[in-house]
DNA sequence: TATTCTTGCTTAAACGTTTAATCAGGGCAT
DNA sequence: ATGCCCTGATTAAACGTTTAAGCAAGAATA
């Protein structure tokens, strides 16, 4: 910068007024220093403007596990919605313990962030940690600034399979203690009508007695008379599919199989399973407007609070609606019931018809 | 700081020295300086240190597409990797084309970021950046730091599928244009050995014909007497066994299928998915480590040479071993062959019987 | 014409560290 | 006893910005 003015015969001071466009500077020095700036390669000091002002143009984002299939959604989101504005992403595992969350939180604290984005881990609140914090999580758990609004897309879900007019479905969570699994449940129940008969398998119960990774029997569920496996993640979606199918099972046309999130794998299986999907985008946007807000001073207001705000951050709407996808992987429950398997139907293109 | 230099008596100066080690300062000042600072809960400016040192203490870690099922592996080790160095770790989707990474990579440069951790696009080269950079990518190609040793992980998958009779395999890859899925099928070719028949196919020739998403005609493959089906990617592995499954052919008992990379869901499909994996937490360790050389002073050399290099970063060792990880995918091929549909074998336990 | 306002720029301080250079004093050898 | 080295500290500059305050000169106002 200082090369800049001395090539201009100005001060450096004058340089900064000229580039940010704040003090008061003649019109054709500004245009002067831009054409300087760029000749010379300028790039400004983020670090020397974060030691002065205090802010660092970073904010962290905090994921309860790392490994979790859909912290890609969550992460390029968030990356791309924080580099718009003009941020950067730092990044902190809170993989293991509650202690290692907080230790994560402390991590970016010590670097400086501007604020945070944090997916907590289940059943986490997040104290105030001192600086401006948005919460991804669910409508229902208060302190969530913005989030997919679950209990609707169960609904969408659950009127979409009544429709198909399923009678009898088994609704798939992993842990009864997740806020966003009971969600989608509650929404799934409400979704599918008081004339649904419906019963709820946690998979983490069905593993604390037979082990990890252990069969769920969902073909005894089927000969019982159940024809959708409504999973509320598609992990256990794929794990109930493949275990159906391996069991002899046809889906969709014995029994439909539904999940949630819409991940990786939900296209290219076979069948190609029918979803609903986050608007991921949508909610990092909101989350780091709502943050941006905080963070950045007002400009309009002359009240003398120019502190920055320090605890969790608000959106103007804190749920945005799930998207349907329905794909191969649910039908209309066949008359002959289990009966007839294998009746094979013709793979038609996973590209999947939107819904809603 | 200054408050721990006010409440001493001492000058600043002499508290940082104390604190860093580095000055002379006696034994028992740097006692109490360390005494008060803990009890007046100082934290550091590491944007003061950085202004000062020209060093962030932040990492950046670029990959060509964030949403790719393997990043949460590659993420969190790299973090939790660069966070016991004492880093923290910046990312930066390059998703898109090769402009997008360019541009990626100066964001993350602007940001001054001390080094960089590169997973690159398929068939990039990385430029000089002006800063080190550790490049995770695949022994055999030029400019690699350090990978997985993809081509000796084929081979286990080979000996392991000959070793259990097979004899006809197909290989299944998505593009041939990449060096990974490459190394994979000349381990597999090597690894199978002469007296095997394969043949290879890539599903983006499939459905640059049929379209995406399409059926990859696996039955039909079996018919015509493949007994095992070795994809290169878990994805494409989860794609060939729900195929299978649906067309009514047995996995294991009629054809075997194999994948690679251990992603989240190998373990709970039915039947779990024998696969090959890649050590991430070695290879992040690796990549920090030679980043890290390449950013600290030697100290121990006194040389002139005080400069930071600029480019790619070498490690004692570029490839780190993969571990072939046997579930219930793979058996071997019956003598009844196709013929044999849905025998029922009864569910293993899931957690796979590592190898070598 | 004398006063005040406005414009366009400069000066200088500040952010919180690190580090080279300096300095006072005590022990040691000459 | 004088000079020298070593120790344990201090002083001051520097990193590259931002921004409040100051200032000179021309324009507007009285």
């Amino acid at each position: 910068m200082s090369a800049i003015a001395a090539a201009l015969g100005v001060s450096a001071a004058t340089v900064s007024n000229a580039l940010s466009g704040k003090g008061r500077v003649s019109p054709e020095l500004i245009e002067k220093v831009r054409a300087k700036a760029s000749e010379l390669g300028y790039v400004p000091s983020l670090t020397a403007r974060a030691l002065r002002t205090g802010r660092t143009g970073v904010l962290g984002l905090v994921l309860p596990d790392i490994a979790n299939p859909l912290f890609p959604q969550i992460a390029q989101a968030i990356e791309n919605a924080a580099s718009n504005a003009g941020y950067g992403v730092l990044i902190a595992d809170s993989r293991g313990d509650i202690a290692a969350q907080t230790e994560a939180i402390g991590r970016l604290l010590e670097r400086g962030v501007d604020g945070m984005v944090i997916v907590p881990r289940r059943g986490t609140r997040i104290a105030d940690v001192g600086c401006p914090v948005a919460v991804i999580d669910t409508p229902s758990t208060p302190g969530n600034t913005v989030s997919a609004d679950h209990w609707e897309g169960g609904s969408q879900m659950g009127r979409h399979l009544a429709k198909l007019g399923h009678r009898k479905v088994l609704l798939i969570g992993t842990s009864a203690s997740s806020n966003v699994q009971n969600d989608r449940i509650g929404g799934l129940k409400a979704g599918l009508g008081a004339q649904v008969e419906c019963d709820t398998m946690w998979i983490e119960k069905v593993e604390a007695v037979s082990g990890e990774g252990c069969p769920l029997g969902l073909a005894d569920k089927a000969r019982a008379g159940f024809t959708a496996f409504a999973a509320v993640s598609d992990l256990s979606a794929l794990r109930a599919l493949t275990e159906l199918q391996r069991a002899g099972i046809g889906v969709p046309e014995t029994v439909s199989v539904t999940g949630f999130d819409d991940l990786i794998w939900s296209a290219v299986v076979t069948p190609a399973l029918t979803t609903v999907r986050m608007d991921m985008a949508t909610i990092a946007d909101l989350a780091i407007a709502a943050l941006i807000r905080a963070i950045e001073p007002e400009g309009e207001v002359e009240n003398g609070a120019e502190e920055v705000s320090t605890g969790n951050v608000t959106s103007e709407t804190d749920r945005v609606p799930m998207q349907l996808i329905v794909r191969q992987s649910t039908a209309a429950p066949h008359a002959g019931g289990i009966s007839n398997l294998h009746a094979q139907t013709p793979n038609k293109p996973t590209a999947g018809e939107i819904i809603s």
